[in-house]
RNA sequence: CGGGGUGUAGCUCAGCCUGGUAGAGCGCUGCCUUCGGGAGGCAGAGGUCGUAGGUUCAAAUCCUGUCUCCCCGACCA
């Protein structure tokens, strides 16, 4: 490609309402335009990574076994009630009418188009398994979208549907759906984690996350410094620090604590060690109760865990003041679980604190050497805490360390949450009908391309992994429309690539070189040849790879060779 | 949806408080100079000031409605 019949659209400044880097450079590299809030065009040097990520997922999958099909993403209400989601999906499923007031919603997922193809075509066990998958746009009416691509309300994914006869087929396909994202995001070249998690409101039991590393990652990863343990850290257990509690010290004393209201207050003021300040956090039953949670100091409340226990409201509410102080009696900085009268849930960690302080439900009163079993009840252990760095692994190897990802990849075992609601069933060997079981697999296709940004830049711009480049090597000859001996070995060099298959972007722009090389930089092509008169008259091409240092004077008779070193890998893999 | 902001040239923003009829930098077009890290000069093009109404002799500026977009919270690939 010829830059001059390219479109670069690159901005100097950043647009204002960019706040992440990935959504910056997105903007700056002209690789993708909004068109409304949380809808973006994507620009032919957006589409050419976009098309990276799709091709690598595609291959993959096919590899797999997997069978790639388009459904529309239109589609009618019927099926959506027919699952029951047309009520439970809310305000993020897109509803519209046609002219004669149908009602149809814009797939934010396919599982009821997909079962619905599914149990009209196939009738019998030995179709099975099958996986079907597709790579397509989605679209899902997000509260707030934000981050560019990263949270768009239109997005591409690759969303995959396997079914079986058995839950060892399951959970065989689902083994090799974790080893192929394994194998894509190797591809991808970025920095992953797979890791435990939760299945959230699409249902089913086991499920993965497949995240790549970056710091300004949404989601926090709890892993094993010695082991494969990987979870989100809403799902990963906290493992008590010990297994019997110590016998109490003294008698419990109340205290005065007037002005102290935290946990800072208390540890500050008394001196106290914060692991032995217990919080109790009130929040909503499903009753219109009053729930009490009760955690060390220095532990933080997972809403997660929590919103899964008998009587808590889900999702998780923290419970109005007034209505805390109507119940409780006191304010809530206060609270403690010493006679306290609602049903308490106590952390595993905090259940094995002795001679505790707590607030004693009198404000401006505390407890001090308060103890579970004498001086209030037996606690009802939870585990309703987040992990902390360093923390013991649940599986008992190592502790954990934590890191901030970005969910780019889900993979589920969904069972038969949909195939019973929608009848998609098979006969067996005996001729007997059963409810086949499913699996789904998920990868943001957009998202990837913004994560891989995000994983991957620097003050210039961008830097992309090899596999995902829009380009592979950017040839910048100075003087191009000026000097015939510049023009020919650069038209030359590049009559040479295309030869040899390099995705190359030749700069013939009559531009400055400063202006050319920070284009080339910003869009993030790996690798640069700039190739110039006074090269030329000492027989010399320089090379730069994006993330060097400093560039390097090579012979030009050595360039042949240099190419096939340089580009070898890419060309035997694609 | 709740809270906070914003809207003026393609982009970043000034002007608004204190009404008098629109500005800068970057980008764009043409010419000249420069030519290895976002150059300089000259000459240009480009804006119904988000939108509807109101106040006023006069509105980008004051008032009211409305829309957009962004930020903070709950959701997710």
């Amino acid at each position: 490609m010829k830059a001059s019949c390219f479109h670069l659209s690159t901005l100097k400044e950043t647009p204002v309402d960019a706040e992440i880097v990935s959504h910056q450079l997105m903007l700056r590299a002209g690789l993708i335009r909004r068109l409304a809030s949380g809808i973006y065009s994507w620009m032919p040097l957006g589409l050419r990574v976009l098309r990276k990520v799709e091709n690598i997922v595609r291959e993959e999958m096919d590899k797999s076994g997997g069978l790639e099909l388009l459904m529309p993403s239109v589609q009618p209400a019927e099926l959506w009630q027919e699952s029951g989601r047309w009520d439970q999906f809310g305000p993020e499923l897109l509803r519209l009418q046609d002219r004669h007031q149908r009602n149809y919603c814009l797939g934010p997922t396919h599982e009821e188009v997909i079962v619905d193809i599914f149990r009209r075509d196939i009738k019998s066990y030995k179709q099975l398994p099958v996986n079907f998958y597709q790579i397509q746009t989605k679209f899902r009416d997000e509260i707030r979208p934000r981050f560019g691509v990263m949270r768009s309300r239109e997005f591409i994914m690759k969303d995959a549907y396997s079914f079986h006869a058995s839950q060892e087929s399951l959970q065989q396909t689902y083994d090799l759906m974790y080893q192929t994202y394994s194998n894509i995001f190797d591809r991808f070249g970025l920095a992953y984690r797979a890791v435990s998690a939760d299945s959230g409101s699409i249902g089913g039991s086991t499920s993965h996350e497949f995240h790549v590393l970056a710091d300004s990652g949404e989601d926090a990863i709890a892993f094993s410094d010695q082991s494969d343990y990987a979870a989100n850290v809403e799902m990963a257990v906290a493992i008590p620090p010990q297994t019997e509690r110590d016998q109490p010290g003294a008698a419990m004393e109340i205290i005065d604590t007037s002005g102290l209201y935290t946990i800072e207050d208390l540890t500050d003021k008394l001196d106290a060690d914060i692991k032995k300040c217990l919080k109790t956090l009130i929040v909503d039953s499903d009753d219109d109760g009053l729930v009490a949670l009760v955690l060390r100091g220095d532990h933080e409340l997972n809403p997660v865990k929590t919103e899964k226990l008998l009587r808590v409201a889900s999702p998780l509410r923290m419970a109005e003041r007034e209505k805390i102080k109507r119940v409780l009696g006191s304010d809530i900085g206060s609270l403690g679980p010493v006679g306290l009268g609602i049903t308490t849930y106590v952390d595993s960690s905090a259940g094995f604190v002795r001679d505790f302080i707590c607030g004693a439900n009198i404000n401006d009163k505390h407890y001090i050497n308060a103890n579970w079993g004498r001086d209030c009840e037996e606690p009802t252990i939870a585990d309703i805490r987040s992990v902390q760095e360093g923390d013991p692994s649940p599986d008992g190897q190592g502790s954990l360390k934590i890191l901030r990802g970005i969910e780019v990849g889900h993979i589920f075992q969904l069972g038969q949450k949909y195939s019973e609601t929608m009848q998609a069933t098979v006969l067996d060997v005996n001729g007997k009908s059963v409810v086949t079981s499913m699996g789904c697999y998920g990868i943001g296709v957009t998202r990837v391309v913004a994560a891989a940004i995000e994983q991957n830049n620097d003050e210039r711009g961008i830097f992309w992994p090899d596999s995902l480049a829009p380009f592979q090597l950017a040839i910048c000859p100075l003087n191009y429309n000026k000097s015939e001996q510049v023009k020919h070995a650069a038209d030359k060099l590049y009559a040479d690539c295309l030869q040899r298959g390099i995705e190359v972007l030749l700069d013939d722009r009559p531009l400055r070189p400063g202006v050319m090389f920070s284009d080339m930089e910003l869009i993030g092509v790996p690798h640069r040849i700039v190739l110039s008169d006074r090269g030329l008259n000492a027989d010399l091409f320089e090379y730069k790879g994006r993330r060097d240092e400093n560039s390097q004077d090579l012979a030009l008779t050595n360039l042949p060779d240099f190419l096939n070193q340089l580009f070898s890998q890419e060309c035997v893999r694609d």
